[in-house]
DNA sequence: GCGTTAGGTTAACACTGTTACATTAACGCC
DNA sequence: GGCGTTAATGTAACAGTGTTAACCTAACGC
């Protein structure tokens, strides 16, 4: 049975979380162009400058923010699975819900963790899927063990699910839903979150179906 | 049978291909940032403000490059698909394939158009789904057609194929694949790209399987 | 009391996108 | 030929950016 490890902040100053609690104001409303030393340190009553005693410069001040959501979003995946039975499809498909809605509700952070301004990719640690990729990573593993799942490499079982999930977000967060469903009908009256959610839910049934064990298919075709 | 409607760029005088190629390299060797209106301008050999007289500004500007990478994307596509049969489940996966090669090998036009700085998300025909995603539903409709799909609401069918080689992509840009499969072992001596496609092979059999009709899997229960 | 450090300041540099305005050349028209 | 208009470019400047250098000030250890 795995735990939630969520790391304490860092003890900080006052100055400094007054500093990251307005950068991170800044890009929520208005993204990673909106955020400027100036406007922070005039958020916190300082002058730009002083913000670099705290920090290295703009890139290390926006790191610390997103550090910060991915704190977040890994108590937001734990709390998604904490009372549905370990082994089970429905930790999976909570999981990808609780990706999902985090997504959703928390744009700005997610743009910026997956904006790649940076050319070269980021280590894993550094990126929301630390704590998701390994609760999933375990969630599929136990799902396996309670043969809800086929045996294969879990990695490649576990990066599909992901991809699923974060391949809609980033679409729908780039493309207007609305749009892409226009003939489906599906969509009127709902709002984004709950259309997105909706078609998670659509595509559950196709991803069960692909990761089901041979037996359940009455077939022994598996790999 | 549908038909490769490749749009002709509109006839454009020299100086400005020029400047959006100069854009185009700039964007393409550092991103967004990369691109200053004086480096484009010293490139071409004109002076900043002169390239005011041919594009509204960077917004535009940067507007005309990805415009022009969709173009391209699209012609990829097509490319891909069309020495393989119609109805295939072989075209569905040479599309996915394109669609992975493309982004990897365009990483700068890829980011940009799903860079997503703008909060309001872009009209279906900005972005590369235009050309992609109709081709892709198009193969799609003709596979559930031929069968080798089941047969259900073919936008549902569209948005998570591609929601699959999307967040594969888009994962694999902001993360160090080297990294995520570390422990399957499957990944030294090949390149990112050559990497990322066999992964997408494995992820076909999981997809194959969940898209296959009801008749296929010997049982009666499709929705 | 003195040195050191933390925390802050102002001034300045080298950039950025963008605008206002002036310039030059080419064209149609009478 | 001269005139007006327009296309295409230039210079100067503005307001903003991240960042650095240098300076100040209060607190602390010794």
């Amino acid at each position: 049975m795995i735990e939630p490890q969520i790391v304490e902040p860092d003890a900080a100053s006052e100055t400094e979380t007054a500093i990251l609690e307005a950068a991170r104001d800044l890009l929520a409303a208005g993204g990673r162009e909106a955020l400027s030393m100036r406007a922070v340190a005039s958020k916190v009553g300082l002058s730009a400058t002083a913000i670099y005693h705290w920090f290295e410069g703009k890139e290390a001040l926006v790191d610390r923010v997103v550090l910060h959501g991915f704190r977040r979003s890994e108590a937001y995946m734990w709390k998604a699975i904490e009372d549905l039975p370990p082994g089970s499809m429905d930790r999976v498909a909570a999981l990808g819900e609780a990706y999902i809605r985090f997504a959703l509700e928390n744009r700005e952070y997610f743009k910026i963790i997956f904006a790649i301004q940076t050319p070269v990719p980021r280590h894993i640690d550094d990126v929301p899927g630390q704590g998701g990729y390994r609760v999933l990573r375990q969630c599929v593993i136990e799902a396996m063990e309670a043969e809800n799942i086929r045996r294969t490499d879990p990695d490649v079982v576990v990066l599909y699910l992901w991809s699923v999930v974060h391949g809609l977000v980033t679409i729908f967060m780039a493309c207007d839903p609305k749009d892409l469903l226009a003939e489906t009908g599906c969509c009127d009256e709902l709002d984004e979150e709950e259309l997105t959610i909706g078609l998670f839910g659509r595509f559950r049934e196709l991803v069960r179906v692909g990761l089901e064990p041979a037996a359940a298919r009455g077939g022994g075709d598996d790999a």
